[in-house]
Formats: C-alpha cells, structure tokens, sequence
RNA sequence: GGCCCCAUCGUCUAGUGGUUAGGACAAGAGAUUUUCAAUCUUUAAACAGGGGUUCGAUUCCCCUUGGGGCUACCA
C-alpha cells in the first residue's frame, strides 16, 4: 500500500508553495490508490503560530485535498516520550552521543571557524565522553548523531536521479534539543516509519539533508521509504516565493476570489504536466493522470497572469454548471452579492473576471449605478436629437415587451432603429451608458437582462432627463 | 566560502542525435460589434555562453555564467 504523508509545521496560514507539495503528495497517492495522511510538525515551540492547525486544515479542505486521517492526526509535540526513547536507544548503540556543550560555546566556536574560513562545524568534544544519565541536569543536554568519516551516502530520488553525498562534509547533527523535543531530522525519521510511509514527497531545500535521514533509518535498523524531492516556486523575481510578492497563502487566494479548482488545476501545471498539451484539469482528473516521473527538475515561476486565466475559465466553468442549480442566488455571496438574477450570472460568464471578487464588485457597482455625465449619452457618429428620439423610442418599446429576455429586446430596440432610420449607435449605444454609466461595459441587451425591466426602463427614463 | 540541485519564447512548458523547435498565459495586429473587458483570426517571441564527442548537436560530456537550496538546540 503507498502511503504519502503532508506534514506541516503550523507557523501560520500554510504557503503556497507548501500547499502545492501536499497536492502532489495527494495526488501521487491517489493515483496509486494509495492514503495520504496529515501529519502535525510542531517540534519548534518558538514558530509555533496559534490556530495554525486550523488554518491548515481549513486549507486543505477548501481545496478538496483531505488527508484519509483528517479526524484524528498525530502531533509530534504530543509524541516527546517516543522520540527520547529512539534518541536514547541510538546512544546505547553507540550511534548517537549526549552532549552538554553550551549555546554559547557552540557560537563562539563557529565564529573561529568562520573566521579560519572553515564551514561552521561541532567540534567534537563530547562525542567521546561518557556521561552519567543521573548526574546530567534536565534542559542541559542534547544528543547529536554521530556522522562517519568519509562515507558516500547515495540518495536515490525520483525526481532528482541519484545524488551523492560525503558524510564527512555533514555536521553531526543534534537529533534532540535541550528542552527535550526532537529535531525534525529525528521526528521525521521516526514517524514516516510508525506511519509506513512509503513514498516522502516533500521541498527541493529537504534534499541536503536526505543523506541524515538515510543514516538514522540506517542506525535504527529500519527500511527507508523513496524520496521525491520537489522544485521550489520562485516569485516573478526568481527569488523564492515569499510575503513581499503579495498573497502567498491559500487562503489568501480564496478571499480574493479565486476558485478552489483554479489554484488546484495552476499548482498541478507548475512542475508537472501531462506530456501533451491539455492544460485544463479538475482534481479528479489529475488524480488519474499524475505521475511522479513527469515532475519536473527545474524551480517553476509563480506567473499570476496565468493563474487569473485559469481562474477566469473556472468561473465560467461553474457559471454554466451553477445556471441548472438552484444556489445561483449564493455564487457570489460570501463577497457581498445575494441574490444573483439570471441575467447577472450571464454577464459574469461573459465578462472573464479574474477573480470573483472582481465579478462581485463588478455586480455591486451595476446594482448600485453610476453617475455620468450626459454627453456621454451620445454616441460619436450621432447628436442630441437622434439620441434623444432613438432613447424615447428604445423606452416605449421595451415597454411594450411582454417577455424580459435577450432576443425580445435585441429585436425591440433594431426595430427602433429602422422604424426611425436611425443608426445602431443612435440607439444602442445611449440604451448602454443608460444602463450602465459607463464608457465601457457589456452591451445593452445583457445589461437589460441582468437589470429587469423596471430597473431598465427606470435608467432609460432618467437619461432622457438629463438630455 | 563549501556541498548539492537546476537551465527551451517574458512566464508555464512539449520535444528530438538530422524538426518549419510545438502548445498555453501575457504582449502586438486585425476582424466583428453600439463600446469593451467577450469572441474569432493573426504576428512576434526561446534552445545562457564556450569547448569537446559526432557526418551532424538544442539534445550526450566538460567548463563558465546565472538562478536556487543546504551549511541552526527552524522546519
């Protein structure tokens, strides 16, 4: 059975780039018919973010992802006396060491070595002494693996090849810290195995450390899972994805109006692609298609651009899909519009909003209606008289109208046109910045739709005021 | 600094020891229309550089350059 694992530390909202490797690790689970499991890294007390499990959780779920153990996750915080026991079982065998060096002689060592222009290492002077458990004060202490001497550690890594490794370059590494917590080395290690984990998928900064991990599977006597090392997403700088780039959370892409199903189907593409040329995938699709050999090597630039095509097709997508259903009314009313009318949906369909809070305000500001100043009324080809004469006759047509839909009023308002011999601009054009108040907008025919009747005619009848 | 990873249009990417190096987003142009943000058509745009190997390299190897990561009692 594949088994991946998600396993964050809640130091805030979940980043994006953080989130893409748990779609992955959920992905390549699924498309093996394997579990995916949620796994809580809160080793580091001082990071530790309140509500940060929440917001992890909440982000998963928005995205459809949901670990098979979502009701019930470890925490390794809550898993201290596990990780002491396996730290200490290393030191029996002589694998790992108790060491009582202070923070303070640590820091003052590496600044010598620094200054030698030596890499900063642990000098060793515990690593050969014996210490009484007894006589050794608790939050005194920490154990460090012990690294051999020049030995090749060969990491094999389904995305990356085989990479090797001198052990005598790796520092011997602390695996318990002083306030009795584990190193996520240590954690990590220990968990992927009472979990079974079979396949660690996880960030590109990960892999350096890999050959740690292999010695300590190696140390404890168990079999290590495959590794899969995942490329970075850099920000449009090329400089790794981060806060000054603006929104980097999942969350923070689900209050700016973003569908679940765009950020899934945009995080599937960077990295990874189906060797064809389809771009458009829903979750269950990808479930099928992914494979993690076609995971590229190369770090993927976050293109916001590309997202908000996505996005932009997602809402159209869901517009024609939301049009047979009943919720309409509620599409948009976690960004302040209730109540959507047919005709609202279309223009939102239309109108290739990046976003759904842009639809919203988009919907808001057309509800509310714009001021406009009255020469905007008429049309560039036309003058005052004709625009006058083709609004008067534009309102006492719709009037008539027994049925509000899109064709009845397109013929209504051509037949003014001929009916008057008037031009399209003399009467199409005033109807719209009417409707609207705009320079720019949909034309008049769905703006009329998405307004109703009365509201329309209402607009109509104050143009011809302000002429 | 040391170690490791990476390198095709601006961006995401496909691709092959011999190709017109393909697609998508963005950009430009045009068409259409009452306007446009919609739609349709269309244009421009890439193999980082230098050495090899080879009849032939974008493709294989090496170097350089560039980008990224690690080098914590952080993950």
């Amino acid at each position: 059975m594949i088994r991946t694992r998600y396993a964050p530390s809640p130091t805030g909202d979940p980043h994006i780039g953080n989130i893409r490797t748990a779609l992955f690790e959920y992905l390549f689970a699924r498309s093996q018919g394997g579990e995916f499991l949620l796994r809580i890294e809160d080793t580091d007390r001082e990071r530790f973010v309140e509500g940060g499990v929440e917001r992890i959780v909440e982000s998963l779920k928005w995205l459809g992802i949901t670990p098979d153990n979502i009701g019930n996750f470890p925490y390794q915080s809550e898993r201290l006396e596990v990780y002491k026991k396996h730290a200490f079982d290393l030191v029996r065998s002589g694998y790992a060491y108790i060491c009582t060096c202070s923070k303070e002689k640590l820091a003052a060592d590496h600044e010598h070595q620094a200054k030698e222009g030596k890499p900063p290492r642990y000098e060793g002077h515990c690593r050969t002494s014996e210490f009484n458990l007894k006589d050794l004060k608790e939050g005194c202490y920490v154990i460090r693996m012990k690294m051999p001497e020049n030995r090749k550690i060969i990491v094999s890594d389904l995305i990356k090849g085989k990479v090797e490794f001198d052990t005598s370059l790796l520092d011997d590494q602390i695996i318990l810290k002083s306030d009795g917590f584990p190193t996520y080395h240590l954690a990590v290690v220990v968990d992927d195995t009472e979990m079974g984990i079979t396949h660690v998928i996880r960030g590109d900064e990960w892999l350096s450390s890999t050959p740690k991990h292999l010695l300590l599977y190696e140390y404890f006597g168990w079999e290590s899972p495959q590794f899969a090392h995942l490329p970075v997403i850099l920000g449009p700088d090329k400089k790794k994805l981060s806060k000054r780039h603006g929104a980097t959370s999942a969350l923070g892409y689900k209050d700016l109006g973003y569908l679940p199903e765009a950020i899934i189907n945009f995080m599937a593409l960077l990295g990874w692609n189906p060797k064809d040329e389809r771009e458009e995938f829903t979750l269950s699709e990808l479930e099928k298609e992914f494979k993690i050999e076609n995971v590229n090597k190369a770090p993927a630039v976050f293109d916001i651009e590309k997202l908000n095509s996505i996005n932009a097709q997602k809402i159209k997508d869901q517009i024609l899909k939301i049009k047979t259903t009943d919720n309409k009314s509620k599409y948009l009313d976690t960004f302040g519009v209730d109540g959507l009318r047919e005709g609202e949906l279309d223009l939102i369909g239309r109108g290739g909003y990046n976003t759904l809070k842009e639809a919203a305000d988009y919907i808001k500001k057309l509800r509310a209606g714009s001021d406009y100043a009255p020469e905007m009324l008429i049309f560039r080809k036309s003058d005052k008289e004709r625009t006058l004469t083709g609004l008067q006759n534009a309102r006492s047509k719709m009037q008539q109208l027994n049925k509000w839909e899109n064709d009845e009023i397109q013929n209504a308002l051509l037949q003014v046109v001929t009916e008057n011999q008037l031009s399209n601009g003399d009467v199409f054009w005033p109807v719209r910045v009417a409707l609207s108040g705009e320079e720019k907008s949909p034309s008049p025919v769905e703006l009329a739709v998405a307004l109703g009747k009365e509201e329309t005619l209402k607009r109509v009848e104050g143009a011809i005021d302000k002429l």
